[in-house]
DNA sequence: CAGTGGTCTAGACCACGCT
DNA sequence: GCGTGGTCTAGACCACTGA
């Protein structure tokens, strides 16, 4: 399949279409790495601009996944866009017009309890960050958020400023992932001592409580949260 | 605010910020019209591509949009699938200020597929009501939803009318429950044909896939639904 | 018509990963 | 050192809009 320049469509989106059409149908597989860039402008007779434009557009899509000095990769699932905003506290209370804060409770390095390894994936002995805060919509205290990222997926983490902004937003700008994938319970139950005193809340009343495993574009877990909310 | 080429952090990231910004601080409401992209090219000391680099991203995020020939305007503040914290279709909508309805494809009573039953926590050969919905806002189709309840739960459902209000309401109403758990997945994905079709859009753009299961306060699963979103 | 964004080129240098 | 993607330039022509 080439790319015909008689065609009103645009070079980049034709290649596009030609690198999403062997994914689609299995010629590329996941892990599989592409041509380099130069080696896809000299085969298609383009610019290597307009070849990153198309790799752009698929990387977008969460096809393929690019790493500086190595190459260019077909990504593990299926296709993400922007999870970012649908998961994050801090973007969830901006669309409300409310003012997020965070004031981090705890933040350590530690090998996980095993349930936990085992929905993260990790070998025994991997050790994980373990990240408390407490989380508030305009000065008041609305929600604790407990979570387990791997030390091996984001090293270097806690010398981060972790009280400003997304965490996800902070993990996916600085380790260059896209979030692809959420799994989340949520339940209700009457809030314990702990919590209750963080939220400032009376013992027992209802508070929601929500588990959750994020992955990445490679399918890797890269977050496992507890957190409870009024 | 000018860009620093000193600075390691790329030129179009540091105009993208620039932008946004004055987006953010109101300096730019929505619907203004920025300078052409020429004229931020000679304003900021770089060349067009890297301001239109700039532009793609705030694009890409929602801050902005372009018409050829026109020019490059302030978008309205971006509506974001908030389906997380929410677990009604119908008070998510009214909570937006936008007007929901539904339309019923599909209703009718089944034995489910084996993994829907194990979901569910049925027993061989016990029957659920498959429910099948297009979702609109404000007349625009925006989400697909298959839902199936067991009929031992719920029984004599499809008398109802299904296509008015929340699903969700009119079963904690009507069977005196409370939902207390909820399990959600949440995957983006390439849109098939049926569902491209009933939510007019171009097959293979991104749709946000979401499976769930929730619970009533005796710990039953009181539904198990497939939801295709915009 | 002039002005805008859309596409594209043929180069260049840099940062990074690997061997 | 070499190969990779990341960034950037200084042009060019086209398609579309609106006066």
């Amino acid at each position: 399949m080439m790319i015909n320049r008689n065609n009103p469509i645009p070079a980049y989106i034709q290649l596009k279409r030609i690198i999403k059409d062997q994914i689609l149908a299995g010629r590329l597989m996941p892990g599989d790495r592409l041509e380099p860039e130069w080696k896809l402008a000299a085969r298609y007779g383009i610019s290597r601009n307009t070849v990153k434009k198309a790799l752009d557009g698929l990387k977008q899509e969460g096809y393929i996944h690019q790493f500086q000095g190595k190459g260019t990769f077909v990504s593990q699932p299926r296709i993400s866009h922007r999870f970012v905003t649908t998961i994050s506290f801090t973007e969830e209370l901006l669309a409300r017009g409310l003012r997020p804060s965070s004031r981090l409770l705890e933040g350590g390095e530690l090998i996980p309890p095993a349930d936990i390894a085992k929905e993260l994936g990790l070998r025994k002995g991997e050790k994980v960050y373990k990240i408390r805060r407490l989380r508030f919509a305009n000065d008041d205290p609305v929600g604790v958020n407990l979570s387990y990222i791997p030390c091996k997926i984001c090293p270097g983490l806690l010398g981060e400023d972790l009280e400003k902004g997304s965490l996800y937003a902070l993990i996916q700008e600085k380790y260059h992932f896209r979030i692809v994938k959420v799994r989340r319970d949520y339940e209700t139950m009457p809030v314990d001592r702990e919590i209750g005193e963080l939220l400032e809340m009376e013992l027992g009343s209802p508070v929601l409580k929500m588990t959750g495993v994020v992955f990445n574009e490679m399918g890797k877990a890269v977050d496992y949260s507890i957190e409870h909310y009024k």
